[in-house]
DNA sequence: GTCGGCAAAAGTGTATACACTTTGTTGGGC
DNA sequence: GCCCAACAAAGTGTATACACTTTTGCCGAC
């Protein structure tokens, strides 16, 4: 699994970091391991945006080298959660909005073009497998609405369903058989989630993602039609609306961040 | 500039530094030089898929430490021009059969998806820009034919015809305005430029060059026209020419690579 | 003659040391 | 009191050292 997914994208990672609570041991690779846990403090909104990570505090506090420090950074700068100035190190990215509608607009053309092609070449199995995946969805939903007065008040949200209704999208990739596509794909769903995070109004929690499982049904509907025309549609119409809705509520983050420039927000 | 293009897809630093000459002094990075000079000897065949790439070694030709040699090898294990693996070391990529048409196809996908975009967002301006483009195209195929029996024997090609047919596609989605649908769009178009490279008849060279430019034109006018369906048929069928092309060749490639498996081929 | 194992060689993984750049502060000049 | 220069602190960039893994070559057993 490992050699298949060399570098899942980053929420996924830190998703799974997160059920297994703060950082596991994870006896794998000594860089991945510092690589997820930052990027669990990121999306745990432990690390705010702009703020500076120093190499040598963080190899103190994984009790490690700044070599794997460095290695980290550079691979979380490549997923684009952090910034890397070349003699000024490193900060948790403050992704712009004009950086946002691009990747939620290549995120809607790629997107779209996977459910043309999926209405070409899906056959009845794959359908099924969609809709199989689709229960789960509801099932996550369903879950995490009856307890969500539990324990975990602290998290973002219901834990694996956000997860779930992300990978929805990967999956139909995966299923077009093409590894390169679904790479892609990938990066700019995690990415989206991570831009979400950073806008927090963009998703109205609870609300977006009732919208988000229904509008998944109807997409799978369309692919079973072979109704490429609909599918297309359906997915713009989606994402449109979400990333229209981070639009204007930015403005009062970006003020905030840029009122106090650069005053160290350092955490711990 | 470099702010601008931080990470350049690999064939057009490679482009850039052939018309240097060998690997230029390039006072600034030295990690990128080192990735560049590397990119350069791939492209130019002078280090054949599969060669193992040795750090020390590598260190002790650039007269710098591993530490640097590294992070370059690192780099080029992200454009998928050398495959990493965990303490084996480093080799120059073999990309298999599948892989290729995997690349070509997601390729496909997203120039669909930009000249559908250009067709209903791109005014005068944009057709009068990409016009500018054919011509240019136009005139270095021209001159590249004309003296084409001068002095570049050893090279591959024509020496910026290649690479300004390959930027053509990169030019569109720059003009979309969508530097992340660009930077997608420009790794792909690299990585097919790479896989063409390794697999020698894909490209008859002249011939598909000129079918290139030619259907360059006829995409445009389509774009001019406001013709998305013809636009996106005449990408189609020039990306799956191309690919097509390069699935009966491989095979003897493929066979001459396996029946000495492993057996070091290093350059120096 | 071939196969299995052992030891040397080659090579990668990580830590540490030091040089140099950036940043923050203090003290003097105006 | 404000501005600028020099200095100190913090932090990044690169080189080097050493531990550990993989590979290779050799030798003996069968």
């Amino acid at each position: 699994m490992v050699t298949l997914a060399p570098r899942l994208h980053a929420v996924r990672r830190a998703g799974r970091n997160a059920a297994h609570l703060a950082d596991p041991p994870a006896g794998e690779d000594p860089t991945q391991r510092i690589a997820d846990s930052i990027t669990t403090a990121i999306v745990e909104r432990r690390l705010m945006p702009g703020t500076k990570l120093a190499e040598q505090k963080i190899a103190d506090v994984f009790k490690v080298s700044r070599t794997l420090v460095r290695q980290a950074l550079m691979r979380l700068s490549r997923d684009h959660l952090i910034t890397l100035e070349p003699a000024r190190g490193a900060r948790v990215a403050e992704p712009s909005v004009e950086e946002a509608r691009q990747v939620f607009e290549a995120r809607n053309m790629l997107e779209a073009a996977v459910v043309r092609l999926a209405c070409v070449t899906f056959g009845d199995a794959q359908i099924a497998a969609l809709r199989a995946h689709l229960r789960a969805e509801a099932e996550a939903s369903k879950r995490s609405s009856n307890h969500t007065s539990g324990r975990t008040s602290k998290r973002t949200e219901g834990p694996g369903r956000t997860r779930l209704l992300a990978d929805f999208h990967v999956v139909m990739a995966q299923m077009l058989g093409n590894a390169v596509m679904t790479r892609m794909l990938g990066d700019l769903v995690s990415r989206c989630s991570l831009i979400a995070l950073m806008y927090p109004s963009a998703y109205s929690a609870e609300h977006s993602a009732e919208h988000s499982a229904g509008e998944h049904v109807a997409i799978v509907d369309a692919l079973a039609r072979k109704d490429a025309r609909a599918a297309v549609r359906l997915v713009g119409t989606h994402l449109h609306r979400v990333g229209r809705t981070l639009q204007p509520d930015p403005r009062v983050h970006d003020l905030g961040s840029a009122l106090l420039p650069r005053r160290r927000r350092q955490a711990t």
